[in-house]
This record gives C-alpha cells, structure tokens and sequence, in this order.
RNA sequence: GCGGGGGUAGCCAAGCAUGGCCAACGGCGAUAGACUCAAGAUCUAUUCCCAUAGGGGUCCGAGGGUUCAAAUCCCUUCCCCCGCACCA
C-alpha cells in the first residue's frame, strides 16, 4: 500500500461517490427512514473552518444512521432571504474596495465580482461556492437533487401557503410596533453583528416613561426610566442655555429639546413644532409633578444633553445621585439664586424608597461612601446611580410618601405607576436607543412607529401549550438545552414576520410592499426539500404549486384527483409526492449552531406544532457550540480563516473531520489551533500504518486473542452506545483512540492470529467511516470492499466479551507496571526478576470473607479452624482484608484467575519488556530463592517481587 | 434585570447525570533517549511534590457540609462567558 496521501485519496472517493450516485436517496419501504437537516446558512459571504463544525456533526450522523441501516435523508439548501445579498451587491456595484479586495482574496473572479453587481447572481455565485467548494469538497453525504433556496419561485410558493396556514389558524396578527429604522432607508437591525450598520451596535431599545408636567397651558416633558420615582420629585433642570421647541400633539403643546422633537416624530402620528422658548424663560416657574399633583420649581443645569431623553430632566434627590449632588451644588450658589430669585433653601430630598443596602436615603449614603464631591465625576455617579436602582428594584419598597403605592415592592410599583399616569394622560411612552446608531447608509437610526405591523402570534396559549408538550417529547442534544427549551418557548413573544424596503425574500401574501421576514420563512422548510426534489425534477412547477397542492401533499386534504384537476399534476405524481411526504417525515434532527437556541429552533417547533399534524412534527434537536479563533474570532493570522478549499487540502478533509469530531465536545466553544490540526493529520497516519501492520502480521492463536476479542466486542458495543445518543465525541474516541491501543497492546504482547486481527481490522475501518470516510474507503480496499461508506457497521458479539481474559489481561499491566515503578526508584540492576505469587490460603480466606463480609474479625476464629496458614500471618492479612472491603467492597475480593498460568504464558513478554530473567514462583514453598523474604507479602492478584 | 453556560494540572480539553478502579481520557508544549549526516519527521519514556522496593503527600476557582469515600452530591462565596427578539 502506498502512503497516505490525502489529498488524491479524498478527491479520487468523492469522484467514485459522485460517480456512483451513492448520496441519492429513495424511498424505501422496506427500510426505516432518517431524516436529518443542518440549519441551512444564509447567503452571507465565504464561510470558513468556523461554520463547517455544524454540517460535519450532521454528516457523521448521517453517515453512521445510515451503516446502522436507516435510509438517511440529508439535503442541504441556502436562504438567502434579507439584504444581504443585496448589500454585498451594492457594495460591488460601488466599487469598494475592501469588498473587491475579498472576494478575490477567496477566488472570486473579476468576471464573478462584475456580474455580483446583481443580488440575484450574489445568490447563484453563493449557492455554487456552498454546495462545490464547502459540502461537497467536506464529503457530505447529501442528495443535491434536493437542493433548494430561500428565494426561489417554488420555495416561495411554498412560504405563501405557510402564511395562508398561520392567517387561517388566526396566528397573525397587525398591531403597532416601535423598531429601529433608519431615517434614509428604513428598517434595520440593530445588532452587534452589525449586518445593517456602520455604528452602534450594542445600542440597546429603551423604553421611557415621558412625564407631563402642567405649565400654564403647556407642558414641559422629561423622560425616565424610573417611573416610580415621581413621588420624590423636588424640581425640574432645564437649561438656561438651550433652545427648547415648543410641539403640538394631539390637541397639546409640549415642551422638549429639538432633538427629542425630531426623535418623536418618528413616533407620535401627528407632531409640529410651532415655536421655541429659551431654558432661561423656564427658570424659577412653577409647574405641576404628574403623579404627585405638587408645585415643583424649575431650576438651571448645565449637565444636561439635548439627545437624551427630552434635554429636561425631573430631579429626586432622595434616589438620583446626579440630582442630589446638583441640589447640593445650587444651595450653595449665591449668584445663581440670586440671578434667577430663587427660593430653594427649604428645599429637601423626599425619602421614598428604602432598600436592604441603602436604607432610605440612597442617593446621601452612596455619595459619602463613593466620596463623591461633584457634578464632573460622571464615571462614579454613573456606578453610584446604577448600583442604588439595582438594589431598589430587588429589595427596595416604597415608603408611605407614596401615596396608594406604599408598601408595595419597587418591581410592581414601577409598572403599576407608569400605566396608570399613562391612563390619567399625565405621562407617555417614548423609546431611544442608548447609543448613537449610524446606518450603513450613512442616515442616524432612530426608533420609529410602525402602527400596523404583522407578527406571528406566538404568545398564543394553546401554541405554546402544545409546543411545549412536544418539546419535552423530543430527543434534544445536549441536556441543558432540553431542559430550556419548554421556558424558552414559554417566554417566546409575537414576534414580528414581515417588513417594508428592499429584502429578498417572498411577498407578504396579505398586503403589498410587505416582504415576509428572514426567520420567519425558515420554519417549516424539511417539509418543503421533500417537494424541491419534483420541483429540481422537474415534474412539477411553482405554479402548479396551489394552496389545495400544498394541504394534500402536507396535511392529506383533498382527493388527488381534485388536485390533479386543479393543478394540473399528474395524479400518480401527486401519489408520488404524497407518500414521500408521508415517508421521510417526520424530521429526526435538526442540527444547529448555538445561536438558534432562543430564535430558529423555538418557533421552527411551533409553526410544525402549528401547521402540522402531530405525527408530523419534529422529533429532535442537536445544537453545537462554536468553533473559535483565539482571542474570539476566526483571524487570518492564526489559520482556519482560509478559505475552505484551501484548509481541505492543507489540513486533510478527514483530518478536519476528526478534529470536529473528538478535539472538543460539541457542546463548548472550541478554540482553532493549527497544531492541533495536524496532530490529528498525524493520527490518521498513525491508524493507516497500523491497519497496514495489521495485515502483514502471520502467527497463531494465543491466549491473548482472547482479550483482544473481548475487548474490541466490549468497546464496539459502547460504540454503538454513544453513537445512537449522539456522543459523537465518545464515538470517535473509541474508533481511533481505544480500540487502535488495544491493538498496539495486544500486538506489544505477541499477539499474531492473523484472522482476528483481520477481522479486527476490516471491522475498524467500517467504525471510522462515519467520521474519516475517504481514508476509510481506501483503506477497506485491503479487503476489497467497494464503497465501505455503503456497509453496515459491524455488530458487537455479546458472547466474545469475557470478564475473566480482561481481568487476566489487568493482572499483568499491573505486575508489568509494578515491577517498573520499582526499576524506576530502586537502585538496582534489574537483571533478575523474581515473582511470587500468593499462597492458596490466602486465597480461600478471601473467598470465606466475601461469603460473609458482615462478620469481619468475628470471622477469624473459624478461619483459623479451617485454614492452614501460621497463624500470625493469617491475623495480618485478615485485618488487611477488612480494610479492603471496607474501602471497595466484598466483591473486589473476587479472585477468579490462575495466577501462575497467566504470568507462565507472559513470561516472554515481561522478558522482553525488562530484558531479564524472570522467575516466577509460589510463596510459602520451600527451596525458593527469596532472600529478603518479600514473597510473605504477596496477595492474591497482588504478588510479591523481587528485584536484583 | 431575565434566562443560560462555565471555572480541571504550563496550555487546549475529557470526566461531573449513575461518588470509589482519578494524580484525573486525549492532545499541545517541555525534558530525556532511540533512529538519523541532520531534522520542524517517527518511536519510547518522563512531565504536581517527596521517596534507593511497588509507598506517601497535596490537587480539580474559594470556603463549608454529607459520606467509610467527593473533581463528581448539598450549601455559601468569588470570577468569567453567552442569549434577550425582527439578527442569520
């Protein structure tokens, strides 16, 4: 056999596997479907070694599902549904060059990159890139006949009929929704991803209670995030300094910043700014707190900022740091009082909440204890003003200055006090985002109105009831998440389905404009890949595809015959269409990255549990964590950012699938080293240089087979054991770790039956198919077998596992490594090994003991009747025995081999392993050469030794 | 805040559900030796501390507890990471 070149291995199997058509999938009735998808990615750009964890999970599993007899279902599709197709396009279009720059860098033409000016063939050059260079070139055992995008004609009918589904089971919904849009272009998502932006991504929505305080005919409006505080209000700041516009809404006018104006108008249906009035004007006027119904005084600040909020602020002491701080500053301001004549001197903070940490006047405590002194120490007041309204919220309560909400506990008084100032038209809501936002289009992202947006409504009770029902059901890997799941889905709100502007994706059915959203058309689609195939067929086409095709191949209405009037498919195709519905559903796994926990995999169940009949909706669920650069992300610098054609061919395909496979369990972040790439590259060596001694060896049958056979049924058996529960880890753990030692071992003893190291050997190869399938296929050409991936992997043989040659197999690593520890730390020369094994007493004593545990020394009265030994001896080693059943049990004392036999038939291996002369006899005989009288030391399973 | 995950020897990373066979899988790195002109290649051994006879000590973020026995179970505590919705 030549050496293992991996490269024209891999490619020349994936040509025969293509060549063959051995990944085309039929139904088969005879044979019990598996039907497993990977979450098909978006059309984002190139992946890398990051995104290929998932896919190769998913083709272990297949694979394996499939030598286990299953008839596997594995289609792959792409949903390029959103904008970011669209906005790769622009960019190339635009002519950037950091864009140009990396499409070349991972092998994109200039001809490709013109004609990418175009979304549409964005989405062609993508779906080719994924399916030739990723899942193919990765030896995925998919059927491309099934192959399917988001974007397509037959894909979108297909998400027509869903939504017509959700509208009949009264699952949609129209109501107001506050998102973030950018002012130029419209919706975006505001994310750390950052898809849609230039800036601020970690932006966070929030929501204020805009607080109306009366002011002659007007009001003068300040927004807080802390409704519940109205009780302590003093005063308001307003800044002498600052222009503030003067708003009608509705029927009133309002006061605020120019900036919160132009921010609300985004919001309020009907807004107009129609004057504007200097802070200075404000200053010392009276107006009325909401809430409160009491007289506060406007007073001047300086720290405030017009894009917050509205650039007025209401001021409690008792609560705000900030606030009290300021007080304290104006009290003391002669000047200022006396320029705006103000009356302040009376003026105290008002106690309202009292919290286990602060006590009741939190604002006081925590500026003695942080030592702040004033207005400039915004990083400690920040801290200070977070650490008391975290503490209020938790444990704090509310005083009785608080009116009808005293005693209550802070968290239910805050909701309770802004709906209902909400309901007296004394305050509103307005939303902002903490952060600056900047869209990729240049334009500020703000929070606007949109008053009649669709969502599903996945708060609906008998939904989330019954989804919840099917989780707990399903086979969900790992643990934690099965456990999750049930809240997650609990927790799972409306959520919204369709957006105006510019997105790929399929028209929302019930209203123009309207293009149904990116997580919303990936729901039910393994139901849909059953139909591409036709549709790729080409027995049927999109427009054939009607609502009543639809509810007959999926949910069994209509006669085929009316279907096939109506749409004019063949009745023996829909038959055909049908039964491969009724076949391959439902869906066995789904496998996805982590990041679909609380988004795709939550409402993929619930539009199955929605949609679907029960026996249709899916029976399990498999998420992986992520494969990670140092420091967080994939990075040029360290490797496994090349692109992937490159790292197959650098690293190895099956290297890279074992490192997936057993580097990390599939559950943690793993991180990316190129070093240890290359350890597994070398581990597959290792294995094909064995498999490769393993045929040459030529001997005869040895005790020691016996091991061998016992061991490899015993790990073949566990094999299957993880395998089935998806410890793809473990699985792989056993095929090229376990087992490949167990050989080395039994060879290191002398083993040679060349049938069983055959057998052994050709059973191997099949194990690690499922992972390392081109190495595998060449290497079971040893036994002339033809496509190995095709085989059933082998059964384990219950009646070969043998406790007694393990344990005889276990007695000699343990002599073996006792007499090394002893080479290693005694000074002698190590020429002469003498083993004594223990006296036959000492074994029948253990036996009575095991029979009797209970009577420990009680025991020793018979056993010095029964057993002929010199009875201080006798004494010593039953109290050692004691301790022994003590610590492990009365079981452990079991001895069941002969142990003289055993070491007799290893003596040519301890030989060699020492290279010495071993001697090997029985304590308490006479004439045995024993000068330092160890052998009185010897225990059954434990013997004496001597060493010169 | 709500919800979740995690802290294991120089590093990565198993084990924890079902306590004992755990000084703790596997790998990297390191050290020594073999092979070789040489080696980043391969193989062997060592890699917590002590120990001239198979032994002892300490150890799995920290502190307590349960137990004959705890990395594993319970309690307390410190630290890190992730998701939180229109983002695939």
């Amino acid at each position: 056999m030549e050496d293992y070149d991996h490269v024209e291995i891999e490619e020349r199997w994936r040509k025969k596997w293509e060549d063959n058509e051995i990944h085309k999938t039929k139904r088969d009735e005879e044979r019990t479907p598996f039907y497993l998808i990977f979450a098909y990615p978006g059309i984002s750009g190139f992946l890398h070694l990051g995104h290929m964890r998932c896919y190769t999970y998913t083709d272990i599993l297949a694979r394996y599902k499939e030598m286990t007899g299953f008839n596997v279902l594995f289609p792959a599709g792409t949903h390029p549904t959103g904008n970011q197709a669209i906005s790769l396009a622009k960019k190339l279009e635009e002519g950037d060059q950091k864009k140009i720059d990396y499409m070349k860098r991972n092998g994109a033409t200039q001809e490709d990159i013109e004609r990418m000016k175009d979304p549409e063939e964005v989405v062609k050059y993508f779906n080719e890139i994924y399916r030739e260079e990723y899942w193919k070139d990765f030896g995925f055992s998919i059927d491309f006949d099934y192959f399917t995008y988001t974007t397509r004609d037959d894909y979108k009918k297909f998400i027509t009929w869903q939504f017509k589904k959700l509208k009949e089971k009264e699952l949609l919904t129209q109501k107001p929704y506050f998102g973030t849009e950018c002012v130029e272009c419209g919706p975006v998502a505001v994310d750390p991803s950052e898809t849609d932006l230039s800036k601020g991504g970690n932006a966070e929505k929030q929501e204020f209670t805009l607080l109306k305080f009366e002011y002659g005919e007007r009001y003068v409006t300040a927004a807080t995030l802390r409704p519940e505080t109205v009780f302590g209000q003093t005063n308001l700041w307003v800044d002498p300094e600052m222009e503030y516009v003067i708003v009608e809404i509705k029927d009133e006018e309002w006061i605020m910043s120019n900036e919160a104006a132009d921010k609300l108008n985004y919001q309020k249906d009907r807004i107009e700014k129609i004057d504007t009035i200097k802070g200075e004007e404000m200053i010392g006027d009276k107006v009325v707190a909401p809430g409160i119904g009491r007289e506060i005084v406007i007073l001047p600040a300086s720290f405030l900022d017009p894009d917050f909020g509205t650039g007025i602020v209401t001021s409690v002491p008792s609560d705000a740091p900030y606030d009290r701080i300021a007080l304290k500053d104006i009290k003391q301001d002669e000047e200022l009082k006396e320029r705006y004549d103000l009356d302040i001197d009376d003026l105290e903070p008002i106690e309202i909440i009292e919290s286990d940490e602060w006590g009741t006047d939190p604002a006081e405590k925590i500026i003695e204890e942080l030592d702040i002194s004033s207005q400039e120490e915004e990083e400690r007041l920040e801290e200070a003003t977070e650490r008391i309204y975290r503490a209020g919220f938790h444990t704090g309560e509310m005083l009785d200055t608080c009116g009808d909400y005293s005693g209550m506990r802070v968290q239910d008084a805050k909701e309770k006090i802004k709906h209902d100032l909400i309901e007296e038209g004394k305050a509103d809501v307005i939303y902002d985002l903490s952060e600056e936002v900047i869209c990729r289009c240049g334009g500020k992202v703000v929070v606007g109105k949109i008053p009649d947006q669709w969502f599903i409504r996945y708060s609906d009770e008998e939904l989330t009831e019954k989804s919840i029902e099917q989780a707990e059901k399903m086979m969900i890997t790992p643990q934690s998440y099965a456990d999750n799941l049930p809240t997650t889905i609990e927790w799972f709100q409306d959520r919204s389905c369709a957006r105006r502007g510019n997105w790929m994706g399929t028209e929302f059915p019930f209203e123009e404009d309207w293009i149904i959203e990116a997580i919303a058309d990936s729901t039910l689609y393994p139901a849909f890949y059953v139909i591409a195939k036709h549709y790729n067929q080409g027995t049927i086409n999109a427009d054939q595809m009607t609502e009543e095709f639809f509810d007959h191949v999926f949910l069994g209405e209509y006669k085929p015959e009316k279907v096939s009037e109506k749409t004019g498919i063949a009745e023996e195709d829909l038959e055909e269409i049908r039964s491969d519905f009724e076949y391959w559903y439902p869906l066995d796994l789904n496998l996805g990255g982590k990041e679909h926990m609380t988004v795709h995999f939550p409402v993929f169940l619930m539009n199955h549990v929605a949609i679907f009949e029960e026996e249709d909706r899916p029976r399990g669920i498999f998420v992986n964590w992520w494969l990670v650069g140092k420091g967080g992300k994939i990075s040029k610098s360290k490797g496994g950012a090349e692109p992937i054609p490159d790292a197959a061919e650098k690293y190895g395909v099956d290297t890279l699938r074992l490192f997936y496979a057993h580097s990390a369990s599939p559950f943690v972040d793993k991180e990316w080293t190129e070093d240890e790439a290359f350890t597994y590259q070398k581990k597959l060596d290792a294995l094909w240089d064995l498999i490769k001694k393993v045929r040459d060896v030529k001997g005869e049958e040895k005790k020691i087979d016996d091991h061998l056979k016992s061991r490899f049924n015993r790990l073949l058996k566990r094999y299957h054991e993880f395998m089935d529960d998806y410890e793809i880890r473990k699985g792989a753990n056993i095929a090229f770790y376990n087992i490949p030692a167990e050989i080395n071992w039994y060879l290191k003893r002398g083993g040679s039956d060349p049938e069983l190291l055959n057998e052994v050997g050709e059973k191997l190869v099949r194990m690690i198919a499922p992972f390392t399938p081109h190495i595998a296929e060449e290497l079971s050409d040893n036994w002339d077998i033809d496509f190995v991936t095709q085989q059933r992997l082998p059964r384990y043989q219950e009646e070969k596992i043998s406790d007694l040659a393990e344990s005889r197999e276990d007695y000699v690593k343990k002599v073996r490594e006792d007499i090394k520890h002893i080479l290693d730390i005694a000074e002698v020369e190590g020429e002469k090994i003498y083993i004594y094994v223990a006296e036959g007493w000492k074994k029948e004593v253990l036996e009575r003991m095991k029979e009797e545990p209970e009577k420990g020394m009680g025991l020793m009265g018979e056993l010095v009747e029964e057993i002929d030994a010199p009875s201080d001896e006798l004494a010593s080693f039953v109290q050692e025995a004691l301790e022994d059943i003590k610590t492990r049990g009365a079981e452990k004392l079991h001895v069941d081999l002969d142990e003289r036999e055993v070491l007799e038939e290893s003596l040519e291996f301890l030989k060699k392993e020492f290279d010495a002369e071993i001697s090997i006899s029985k304590a308490g005989q006479d004439d045995i050469y024993d000068p330092e009288n160890r052998s009185s030391q010897s225990k059954p399973k434990r013997p004496a030794i001597y060493i010169e």
